[in-house]
DNA sequence: GAAGGATATAAAGATTTCGTAAAGAATTGC
DNA sequence: GCAATTCTTTACGAAATCTTTATATCCTTC
């Protein structure tokens, strides 16, 4: 039986410190980031069986890396924090937090909180890569790749790629689109949609007039295929 | 859309009834059971998309009712309790309960915590794909596949054969139909089925002069099969 | 089997939705 | 601080979809 691995991100060393005793002793193997950037790296190379998330750190907020996490790592994220409020709890949830816990924790009950998560872990598809025909999508280092050449695509146009590609063959309406693109404040923006699918389809298709990746539904939204 | 059930097991009447009303005001169906041995035999007989347990019980503690549930049923558990020992939260956690909440809780955050919940009882690749022989039809993509080839099919002819395919084997009344895609204000314009209807017999059919799938019921409506 | 209401089909007209280009605003990188 | 890139907005022609009309066919009932 070898260790499951556990990654803190977490900016204070003290922290850091007493949660890698905490778990070591009780046998899982812990991996360490002091930011979050840093922690994405680490997950993206080395994709831990559980993620412990300081949402108090200095370079994004926790919330962000949590869904740049998200879009990819599908095993369970806890979420500590000083912050005890209704809101971030809430919002972190929403965004695909496994647990939330406030600090200060009870080790008893962070350890069980772990392992109901660990054991809840679904079958991961450990492929951070999405491959639709010509096309392959690679949802970590955040390129896309048309018959093996690196295309040049912006970060907003790369959200979107993404979010088509991890929601390949069906329709995502235009509603859906613009809130996990732009945000809540932007569902009727449209247009904005129109003007990057259509750069989108000027990079990925081989003729943009007769798509066959980024398939419109008129009056609906878009399918990816 | 249908209602995700979720069933209460709590003896205290003010607390089921408090629950009550707060889940039903979003949009869940709400069962309730006074005692474990009820929610036991409640669950068992439809099983819900999540149980809420009290862990204070009258027959048995609720820790007990946990582990008989667990025996079978692999959705989620959340455990609302006015303990709040640790003891209490690792024994429910290991038990197998998906997570634990102390009273008095916040209710946003229980909200939260439930869909969270409901959210992880889902298969990834969570698709309600309706079969009716060379044709299936996906509810949740809102795609329509004939012998695995996928159809163009317009907004309103898909609101149509969805319709259809939700009620399968069952006559669907004009007014009924009309009600359903156009809304309340279109009920007698039976034309507009006519002209859909047909445009959905080109594409689904063998052969359109004789449907097999959209069969009129003259003077009535139609039936889909 | 004929009459009359109900249904089917085609096609024209009306409306909505889409795609593209391009200009202005904001942001980023050097 | 300037140039380059990216994002936001506007405008307009093109395409797709929806609605309406006309006419042919089917079905039920007597």
């Amino acid at each position: 039986m070898n260790k499951a691995e556990i990654l803190i991100i977490d900016d204070e060393p003290q922290m850091r410190k007493l949660l890698g005793i905490t778990l070591e002793s009780n046998d899982y193997k812990v991996l360490q980031a002091e930011t979050g950037k840093e922690g994405v790296i680490q997950a993206a190379s080395h994709p831990p069986e559980l993620i412990l998330l300081d949402i108090g750190l200095p370079d994004k907020s926790g919330h962000e890396i949590l869904k740049e996490l998200r879009q990819w790592y599908n095993k369970s994220i806890i979420i500590l924090s000083v912050q005890n409020n209704e809101t971030d709890i809430v919002t972190a949830l929403d965004n695909g937090a496994t647990d939330y816990l406030s600090k200060p924790f009870r080790t008893a009950e962070l350890l069980a909180r772990i392992r109901s998560a660990i054991r809840r872990n679904q079958t991961p598809n450990d492929t951070s890569i999405v491959d639709a025909g010509d096309l392959q999508i690679d949802l970590v280092a955040r390129t896309v790749k048309k018959n093996n050449q690196l295309l040049k695509v912006t970060s907003t146009e790369f959200n979107l790629i993404s979010l088509f590609a991890r929601n390949e063959g069906r329709v995502l309406t235009h509603r859906f689109i613009l809130k996990e693109i732009w945000g809540v404040g932007y569902q009727t923006e449209t247009q904005y949609l129109r003007v990057f699918v259509g750069s989108l389809r000027k990079k990925i298709e081989e003729n943009p007039n007769n798509p066959l990746h980024i398939i419109t539904e008129s009056g609906v939204g878009y399918r990816f295929q």
